[in-house]
DNA sequence: CACGATGATTGGTCTATGCCAATCTCTCGC
DNA sequence: GCGAGAGATTGGCATAGACCAATCATCGTG
């Protein structure tokens, strides 16, 4: 902590990397133990005290600091972020101390098709990976997954290099490639007879049905996935505010009756 | 826009006030036009451009407005809010360009009991008003409502009150209450037979259970409400974002095993 | 010992300013 | 008329500093 930010990569921004100074910190912290200050922050890292307070800004808004005025900023207990970002499940699973793992069910090479073709923005022609995977947590089914990626994408792409690994990474370490955005949808569903017997739930067992299309920076759809996760074991929860100064916002999609 | 901030009320914050003089120029803008630009607003309302420009973070956050660096700042498509708030259904509805109604089924003053008692923070002997009601999007079922409130809370409640009416709007201006923030946790369902039929959907329908604890700025517990959506006319979407320079963060809760 | 007051520390908000990067527009030259 | 370059405008990021509000700790008094 006498260090101050010589410790930067070129043209990373300083409340970046304070940002993940701060990240590394509570990493050593407990729950409730206070953070050092932002006065102190900033002239121990040798920036202004808007840049901290813009980094902390930042871990606050994501649920890993809360600030308590005239006290101090202190680690939060873990809890649901309140934005929706993109998560492997792999990280989503050791983030609740869980073991997360996966076996491939399927890995082939199919024609896109009309609907995979328009959701990976490529002709129907176009050659797609399909991949089908279990998703576990601590050994038990949690989700079942189906994953379309061009096969252009993915060249040698094996059942060994998929198996127990976050496809993210992969994609990232064996294909430099690498997801920056996406959209994602949420619906109520219920489970089939061969989803049921995989996921271990009852037939019309209630499930969430997460439809994700993920980009890279320059706007290129990498892939395409369905997910479905037992609504027995999975639950979304937010931490919601609604705050005097701003007008209400809508939280979720109508879509048309069919 | 000559005029500076003098329009201000007493106490309110120069960057609320900011919000709020944008999101009135916003509604006077079409999709893709231009704001003024930062500096532009400064001058004009007399503030520093940090301060419109937090203003305009937070719009940009909520998705009113995008920016384009060395272009300006623009209105954007209307889309899904990245933050999960607090939202009434007529809210919701009014800014998908539909008419929200609601009809009231049941209202009757009962014993909490343990659940419900747990759930507002009261003991089970309590009086609490049990109000169920079906929520209309356009005059068609949308949603079953299952609300519960402190009976002490909104004496003289009737059913006329509450018709085509905000709980929450309700709450404000007639008791005094605010709700400032809150817990929703949201599961997949299946409607029963009662549901299936208020709601119009076949038996066993998908359908998402929100549940959902609202309290007031000093914390106390003013609602607990069960909420069935539809799940042919509701889903969840979001715009997801992975920045490379912030950790993946979980996007949902996942409950034990019973 | 307990309570209240005061001072220190902390977060909260804002001002003024500077510089860089990206984009757009206009002008000039071919 | 078109293209390139320069200048203007815009967002992006940061600094230094000031002041207010909330909380905490310490000290003094009853």
């Amino acid at each position: 902590m006498g260090r101050s930010l010589c410790f930067h990569r070129a043209g990373m921004r300083k409340q970046v990397l304070t940002r993940q100074r701060v990240l590394e910190l509570i990493d050593q912290l407990q729950v409730g133990e206070a953070i050092p200050s932002e006065r102190r922050l900033s002239s121990e890292l040798g920036i202004s005290r808007l840049t901290v307070r813009a980094a902390l800004d930042d871990l606050v808004r994501d649920g890993y600091l809360e600030r308590r005025h005239g006290s101090g900023t202190f680690v939060s207990e873990p809890k649901i972020a309140q934005q929706l970002t993109l998560t492997s499940f792999s990280e989503d699973m050791r983030r609740r101390g869980m073991v997360a793992g996966s076996r491939t069910i399927e890995l082939r090479e199919i024609h896109a098709g009309a609907a995979v073709g328009r959701s990976l923005s490529v002709s129907p022609d176009s050659r797609v990976m399909l991949i089908r995977r279990l998703r576990l947590a601590d050994g038990e089914p949690m989700a079942l997954e189906t994953l379309h990626v061009p096969a252009a994408l993915v060249p040698g792409l094996t059942r060994d290099r998929l198996e127990n690994s976050s496809f993210y990474d992969l994609l990232e370490r064996d294909y430099g490639v690498v997801i920056s955005h996406g959209t994602q949808s949420i619906e109520p569903t219920v489970t089939n007879e061969e989803e049921s017997e995989l996921l271990g739930v009852p037939l019309h067992s209630p499930a969430f049905l997460f439809e994700r299309t993920s980009r890279t920076d320059d706007g290129e759809t990498v892939e395409f996935v369905r997910s479905l996760y037992r609504g027995d074991r999975y639950r979304l929860v937010a931490e919601l505010s609604q705050r005097r100064d701003r007008p209400a916002s809508a939280q979720a999609a109508l879509v048309a009756a069919e």
